[in-house]
DNA sequence: AATGAATGAGCATTCATTCAT
DNA sequence: CATGAATGAATGCTCATTCAT
């Protein structure tokens, strides 16, 4: 807010860097999670961090502002994990439709803390922060939707309803992170590996 | 806050003498939809039922107790929806997935509101309330998973992964209420039949 | 309030006759005298009596009235007591000390209940019934204070602070209900004994 | 109601920022001294210090430990003083009985208010606090009986129901709060005189 | 003689946030 | 970078009381 500000720490990446502010940003991670935006207070928040409520204002200028750029990192890592692996594939829509399975698995697997809040809590993102998010999730959404739509058109896929089954690719993956263990379950790319082929199924290829 | 606001029971007209208690679950049934446990205040519920507060704890001992009997509620129908479906099939393992894909898309689809709660709201019961919904879940889960694996014993399903299978067409009908629009899509008898083929195809049937 | 209020109920005795008014009188002395006034909630005591809360307020036509009328009583009842007990002796004055205490730790012991609230709860009485219950029980501290004062200018009773010597005195007995258990402390004649000898020293009788 | 409102901090001048704790524990201490642990709301504390109602939050986590510390400050203050005196004489009962009962009445008049709330709201203490006070206060009571229990051994006091004396001793003392107004009544000093002549006529010395 | 339904004011407490240092 | 102290608005909930029957 002072001189302070115009430091490396309110530069565009919502998550700063320092000890502080990534020490914040894992707590915050956690108890949104935990407890869902509303259920999770900031005091709580600064408390697991180990900082004081005041140095949690240091970094975040509000508790909207720290649940936005928490959420906006984590669906911007995803959409460039989703584009990474479809950019080193060929434009076969199996294959296509195969990669990005297998990056968003991996992604809720990975990353399941994040995932629970990006699936779960999106709705209480306010105004800009809810317009920008809500656009970067449709640009995940068409990466699915042009594939299958793609392979249709080809006859790769026999699918009469493309967006019927695009979201239920979505949905099931996307339900990952609430029942998914990590000391009980199979590996990520075991995972990954059924739900291409449960995706292949659903589009008919 | 689109459809939802407009059924509202605070249209005007006061309450009648003695329904309080109806109003009261409707207006908690909207509220809590759509802004989840925490961000739902019973001040607000009490209000869009066109009541006082005091009248809220009158009819309920406490917002977790409002909140919990209509998990409840919804559950228990939903269960007694599925059972009552598979009662009217036979055993083919086919048509007994048919018959519970059919009825879970159509309660999720004629009682959106319910299903926003039930799907996305359940952690923030406590206690005993957790336990008995948690069974109640967990039975409606099994008769799905018993479905898929008779289906898979006899042959009928070819499905490496049971369990995957179920969880995607869980998910996947569990989603509906999350971007059905009962003014723009198609109505719940053909949604169903979507979801029954894509459920089909996932088990290998 | 309504035909009803001209019977027998509100006609000067604030605690009302019938099945009804006793039992509403009985649990409310006993949990005023638990929780003392403001922790005392009227629907605690109408449930204690196993009446609604509407029901009380046919009775008594508010809590102050309610707990004033259980505190008129009681000390209108305890101020006979002594006035009887002095009708009854001679002029002298260590027989009078005597039949006064004898009459006020009897009564503190039998009326255990009353005497917790008379004593501690009097300064949540408001105005009317304030001033009403402060002459009455000035009135019986009189009874004491002319006894001694007696005693002393007759030379019965050798004690240089008169006012000092009643107020140990009454305190003393007030005290009773504080730690009396008839279950296992001595009976009411056996302690007033007791308390008779106390106070005759305290006078120097 | 009369001295103690003259006293309170909110008398104009802001309180000096970082002095908000002692402002709340006086204000604390005569509101619950004027009306008792339920008759006491926190906002009238709060509004009496001069302070807001969460700044007394940042310094006491709860209406109930507020006044437990209060509680617990008043009687370890006063069985210490009770322990400072004892210490300063010789083992004669008499002179040990005198110098308890003075410690007493003197803690009585100077500390009013407290002992005010000590003397009448010890039975609001929940759990924890209520057992510790408790146990103080049993102490604060040996101390008597050990002492006039030691006079009757030696044959320095005729007594026969040595309870009964410490109880009798002890209420007396512990209703000086009750009618005692430094303006209109004899000094601690003399008072103290007065009922160690009582206590020591009750022990029979 | 009593009830079920409702109310408005108040309760203790927690919230996100700000200020001064 | 970070803190301790403070705030106003809101929270879930209970209170004494009233209304209509």
């Amino acid at each position: 807010m002072t001189a302070a500000s115009e430091s490396s720490a309110h530069n565009g990446s919502a998550i700063p860097r320092g000890q502080g502010g990534d020490a914040l940003s894992i707590a915050a991670r956690e108890i949104f999670a935990e407890r869902g935006y509303h259920g999770a207070s900031i005091r709580d928040i600064a408390k697991r961090a180990g900082l004081s409520l005041s140095a949690l204002y240091y970094w975040h200028s509000s508790k909207q502002e720290l649940f936005a750029g928490l959420l906006e990192d984590s669906v911007n890592d995803y959409v460039q994990a989703c584009d990474a692996a479809l950019r080193d594939c060929g434009d076969d829509p199996a294959e296509r439709l195969s990669a990005i399975v297998r990056a968003t698995v991996d992604y809720r697997v990975r990353r399941r803390v994040e995932s629970t809040i990006a699936v779960r809590e999106i709705r209480n993102l306010e105004d800009e922060h809810a317009r920008r998010l809500g656009a970067l999730r449709e640009s995940a959404t068409r990466l699915f939707q042009d594939i299958i739509d793609d392979g249709v058109r080809r006859g790769e896929f026999r699918c009469e309803h493309p967006a019927e089954a695009r979201r239920a690719i979505q949905a099931a993956c996307n339900a990952i992170p609430q029942w998914y263990d990590p000391e009980r379950d199979v590996g990520a790319a075991e995972l990954a590996d059924r739900y291409v082929a449960i995706a292949l199924r659903v589009v008919g290829a």
